[in-house]
DNA sequence: GGCCGCCGTCCCACTCAGCGGTACGCATGG
DNA sequence: CCATGCGTACCGCTGAGTGGGACGGCGGCC
């Protein structure tokens, strides 16, 4: 039975992604059956797969479902690009979040999404379209926008060309516009994000470099559009991010940092 | 060529699991050669798992070596275990630490060691032998003996005959005073590490409930012998830990909760 | 009560994916 | 200039992995 619909190569460690990936932030257990039904996968090939992930710690059993282990998060922890980033942008967040009194987000590019490393909440705060660990189309986030500002144009066309997804009434969703606005970006080191990843929310970002000039990922301020202004968060988010890529040994010329 | 020195079953995910785990907190790139080396595969092996954990996101290419990719970062922060508990805590955590002005630690038992769940640091922290994402002994931390004083008998069991390794002069190292410590702990809700994890380092925890009445983990203050009253410490852990537990929907008893 | 559908589990013969010995080109450095 | 160690690539052999199928248990519906 054929189940098509695969797109890379059918390796057993493909396979054994696939089961973990049909987990979710609101998919936290699965039954044998509902795995291989979402994996494409024969019912006795899950069975098996998911008995081996157990065996080896990346699965939980949880009666007779199964669910991601904790051997995941203890080897999320110590990937080094998220890591690095967040272990040392965690003070400057906090001051930020105190000077501000608003939400605070560190994120990376992955492809050509945007994926949180660490978020500060403020007590109050309303939910947020971002998850510690989830992701969002770099074209419709403020932290996305400041880092493709200051990557190469082959990632910048990778994210025009897979399609500037809408996510609400303000999203960007033309190339000329986008490309105009990263310019803009560019010259004055902040980058917006007015309601274009979620109704309601708004954000304040700028991009963080690493010791080799280049774009490590973004730090943002965020907040509701009817409480958060943003061109006043604007110069603390810049200097926190500023202050940050310093501290990492980045490359930092004169005003405007054009890695 | 059989190495040997292999436990589990020989299949691809032991293998591809293997090669996840030659990484490590100081471990960050690996190359092939040396992947190879420490996982006791032959290097055309390496080569092609490593290239196959390049392609599904779990590995990321550095130049001619690897590292951990952010792929297993997101998959980590999906674990329910570790989400849920996380999330719930924050709150309290950053409460625990502006009361005390001290490091507040929350961890997880994953078998016979404790997991840190996340760690909120006070900003003059002295260096810690606590990671997010890493592990120590359970019988010699703060957390994992207030875990263990309410885990089922099997759990302290395997613990002991694992055998209680030492890890300063005042890690507690025999069986008898460890059974002992746990009654203690269970009268008065309060687990102490004295410097038995690390010199110089001392804790106050308490033990978080989950709605079925069971442990889930463990809430703690951490500081230096010189600078914290563990003592003190106390009432303010253990209401938090306590406030946790009722929100999770522990059903806590009087005074002493007995799971 | 009895049927039916779905579940998790187990078995087993076939086959091709994965394995590793081997070889090559290339830096490095003694 | 050779020795050493690296990453990469090829390729024939084989047993690990696959999936169709069967089985017993559990609930819900008729």
């Amino acid at each position: 039975m054929r189940t098509a619909e695969w797109d890379g190569g059918p390796s057993v460690l493909a396979r054994a992604a696939a089961v973990l990936d049909a987990f979710g932030a609101d998919t936290t257990e699965l039954g044998i059956s509902e795995l291989a039904r979402r994996t494409g996968l024969a019912k006795s090939t899950a069975h098996r797969l998911a008995g081996e992930l157990v065996r080896i710690g990346w699965l939980e059993q949880a009666g007779t479902k199964v669910r991601l282990g904790m051997h995941l998060f203890e080897l999320g922890q110590l990937v080094p690009r998220q890591r690095a980033l967040r272990e040392a942008a965690l003070p400057f967040m906090e001051d930020l979040r105190e000077a501000t009194n608003s939400n605070v987000h560190l994120a990376v590019l992955e492809g050509i999404e945007v994926v949180y490393v660490e978020i500060l909440r403020v007590r109050d705060s309303q939910p947020l379209p971002s998850r510690v660990g989830g992701r969002l189309p770099a074209h419709a986030t403020g932290v996305g926008k400041a880092i493709l500002a200051y990557s190469p144009p082959e990632v910048v066309k990778a994210r025009i060309d897979a399609g500037l997804t809408r996510r609400t009434a303000y999203t960007v969703i033309m190339p000329g516009p986008l490309m105009r606005e990263l310019a803009t970006i560019r010259e004055a080191g902040i980058s917006y994000d007015r309601q274009e990843s979620a109704m309601g929310v708004v954000c304040a970002a700028a991009p963080v470099f690493g010791a080799d000039g280049r774009v490590l990922g973004g730090l943002s301020v965020t907040g509701r559009a009817e409480r958060l202004d943003t061109e006043r968060m604007a110069p603390a988010v810049r200097t926190a991010a500023l202050t940050l890529s310093r501290q990492l040994g980045a490359p930092l010329r004169r005003a405007s940092t054009r890695a």
